[in-house]
DNA sequence: ACATTTTATTTTAGAAGTAAAATATATCCG
DNA sequence: CGGATATATTTTACTTCTAAAATAAAATGT
């Protein structure tokens, strides 16, 4: 009970206190980005983030592997996808030498969105963050980097 | 275009890549907070959230000031105070001084299943933060205080 | 008093997300 | 080969969430 030995984050309170302490600042910056992709580009952050994931994807991806880099379950991605073939961001081909499966790829009208997209993202992470000293910014970095490779989730990566 | 000084985080790219950092692990963490409440309380994070918000809060709150602090949109505290109502967790009255007003209380079973949750809560945090050292715990935390500070949102608070 | 504006909340329509069951195809192993 | 199991995805039923319009009560100004 009063052991004097916590070299680690293993004391509840502290571990609660240092995830609400990264959680609020997050979930401001995810909401802020969330209101300006729909007022500027009528678009939700999840579709930025589906583009951004296939763009560093030059052959494509999986459903599956989609469903993995975005952290949403495979029926989210499903329906996701389904919307952007709608709107001529990417395409959606089933492979020959497995029928389950299916790449789903950019179109070039969802390159060129996205590039537009990621400038405009860029600028306002800029603008958001402008008043952070220079020097919270890379030590938060490093630590953040720290943070998920010590994370001991079920699927860690 | 090439201009030598940056001080600050306005650099683009740095902050863009900032975000990721911070963005990353703090899902990951939220992703497995969210499926364990599910599994283990059969309850959505949003109103493990909402009950925590409510327990800080002795008078009860109104339901403008639960979407202030959930970060949600007033609609969608609406409807999740409704299913909390049904399920007995809070009660939802009306001012009388005020009667577009509404006071949001957690009635005696929502704070023993609150209760529960939290300490469950921060055992499954300690034990997802176990790995990481005591002394990034306490810096991460303090420059994650500092982010929230500087953040240059649109409601800055 | 009374029209105007502001504030608090709900409603609406639909996207985004989940868990769990269903479907369909591959793979593995006797 | 054929049955069992594993894999990839979709479907289903539902909650969560948003933006925008609607409702209703309070506050304000003349």
């Amino acid at each position: 009970m009063a052991g004097p030995a916590r070299q680690q984050a293993n004391e509840p309170r502290d571990a609660v206190k240092l995830w609400l302490r990264l959680y609020r600042p997050v979930s401001l910056i995810e909401r802020e980005l969330r209101s300006r992709f729909q007022r500027e580009f009528a678009v939700s952050l999840s579709r930025f983030d589906a583009l951004s994931a296939l763009q560093r994807a030059p052959d494509g991806l999986l459903m599956g592997e989609l469903s993995d880099r975005l952290l949403v379950t495979n029926g989210n991605v499903t329906g996701l996808i389904s919307r952007m073939v709608v709107d001529g961001l990417v395409t959606r081909d089933a492979l020959p030498q497995d029928r389950r499966s299916f790449r789903v790829q950019l179109t070039e009208a969802g390159q060129e969105t996205f590039a537009r997209m990621a400038h405009a993202h860029a600028d306002w992470l800029a603008e958001l963050l402008a008043d952070l000293p220079g020097q919270t910014v890379s030590s938060l970095g490093e630590q953040a980097e720290t943070l998920l490779h010590c994370l001991r989730t079920e699927r860690t990566g």
